[in-house]
DNA sequence: CATAAATCCTGACGAACGTAAGGATTTATT
DNA sequence: AATAAATCCTTACGTTCGTCAGGATTTATG
């Protein structure tokens, strides 16, 4: 199921649900993922202001892909810079 | 077109790709979206680790959607965060 | 209602971020 | 090659994050 993310504390309930949908307590999942209890909470609070690579890390723990809608303008530039190129 | 981040650092070419394709330099875009330039720099080279809000409002700035994929076990559960339930 | 479990909240501290300013390096243009 | 433009790289400083520990509040269970 696709969720887009229309403010940056949408990723809070979305993470919540993953999480609740595999029946584990934010305690035990916060240290599966490697993050403290009290960071997991306030991300699915809404995250605050966390890091991105923190948010990334929890998302990947509980197998969420994120993706990204960009315009077709861009497609040849993005291209470019995936290959190693300039 | 759609682009699946696999490493949290996967979206520092993207949004370059995306810059790029509107002819805009770092100066002006990070100074219309409200960040430094020092900052969308490190952003388009993989973010270090920058802020989630942060990160976010340069997406929407370059007019990027996030979009994310969750397991079907999780949509029960999803649906009733967002109208607002407990 | 009583008990226990799960979640949330607060304060403090070390570590990391984001900005600004200046200069260096790379890239484009003539 | 020479000039200019764009990007990148430090350094320094104030702000914010993330963790830990402890307790309070809410939610589930009998």
């Amino acid at each position: 199921m696709k969720i887009k993310l229309q403010k940056a504390s949408d990723i809070g309930p979305v993470v919540r649900a993953v999480r609740k949908a595999q029946r584990i307590r934010q305690d035990d999942m916060a240290g599966s993922i490697g993050v403290s209890e009290n960071f997991l909470a306030k991300v699915e609070h809404g995250g605050g202001n966390a890091q991105w690579t923190k948010v990334f890390q929890v998302l990947e723990g509980l197998g969420i892909e994120l993706v990204c809608d960009i315009p077709d303008d861009a497609e040849d530039f993005l291209a470019g810079y995936m290959r190693g190129g300039s």
